[in-house]
DNA sequence: TGACAAGTGGATACTCGGTATATATAACGA
DNA sequence: TCGTTATATATACCGAGTATCCACTTGTCA
């Protein structure tokens, strides 16, 4: 969350709630609804850090809105961040933890437990496909819906590969 | 990492110490070592939580071991655990963030970015065939390195279909 | 033999991401 | 005018994960 709130802020001085509007607006059609907590203990964090100040701003009647804004730290952090590659990740994977630790204390047929899996993902996969159709013209949205696809297909193909390994 | 746990603890009680090295056999040689303070935490919010049951065992001179044990609703949300399907997830992609955002801020070249990241996955592979070298005969760390290739391979081919879209 | 590392066994404090919920007020339509 | 939605922020809480500390035993090597 970090890093996402900088980026905004990288466009100009905003207060919380045009940053949770701007990345609901970007990313809303397709991820879950953002809490807005989080936005603003973030961006705490951030001011505790440095890498964001914070403009009061009076409003009539109600609370302040505090206006945040990158500070040189924040701009180089972000620039950090923007440089450096993502991390891979994802050696972890949970339904294989389960599969292994299910057939070691023989409390499930691994057999059974990936053919009810690949269900899942199967499933998951026509549901990606209706999400797609409601989303027309959606550039973002669309890359996203495709690359979890991409992800369930590589499952899916990882999925036969442990049945064929356990079989044997 | 809870319900590892109590899948655990469904092949006879155990202390925490033996849970952790149970983990660290059978998933240590790919996945990052177990921080043993998560052991204890979790154990212990498994049985706040009723479903692990804990019997104190005396040592000479040492502090006390705990042995764990499965209560009945602990097997029976094992079995929930096992007879679900694990949940799909993987629509929310921290570099696609990244490349979105940092386009819309004007902060970085999209080309760059995609080549860049598709520098490291490609090195990403490579080090897990590396990895792949080092454990002779452990089939579950060569499926859980396999499957990791298959995510990275359909990264990959999600950074082509970015290319192609954003480059329109 | 004496020192030091490694193993056994456990606990606590802290951070971060995430969720739920509380609190005001304004605008707007039924 | 009454309820809903939008604006705007804050607090409390939970789980995952990391770091660090404690205490005692065993092995090992100089």
């Amino acid at each position: 969350m970090r890093f996402p709130l900088l980026a905004l802020l990288a466009g100009g001085p905003a207060h919380g709630y045009e940053l949770k509007q701007a990345l609901e607006q970007r990313f809303g059609s397709v991820l879950p609804p953002i809490n807005a907590g989080q936005i603003y203990t973030t961006l705490s964090r951030l001011e505790r850090d440095g890498l964001v100040g914070d403009d009061a701003v009076a409003q009539n009647g109600r609370p302040n809105k505090r206006v945040y804004s990158l500070t040189e730290a924040g701009r180089a952090e972000l620039g950090g961040w923007v440089a450096d590659a993502t991390p891979a990740a994802r050696l972890k994977d949970d339904f294989f933890i389960k599969l292994v630790l299910a057939r070691a204390a023989g409390i499930a047929d691994p057999a059974e437990l990936i053919a009810r899996q690949r269900d899942a993902y199967l499933q998951a996969l026509r549901e990606l496909d209706d999400v797609a159709l409601t989303t027309n013209g959606d550039e973002t949205a669309a890359l996203l819906i495709e690359g979890a696809a991409l992800h369930l297909e590589a499952d899916l193909k990882w999925l036969d590969l442990c049945e064929q390994r356990l079989g044997s």
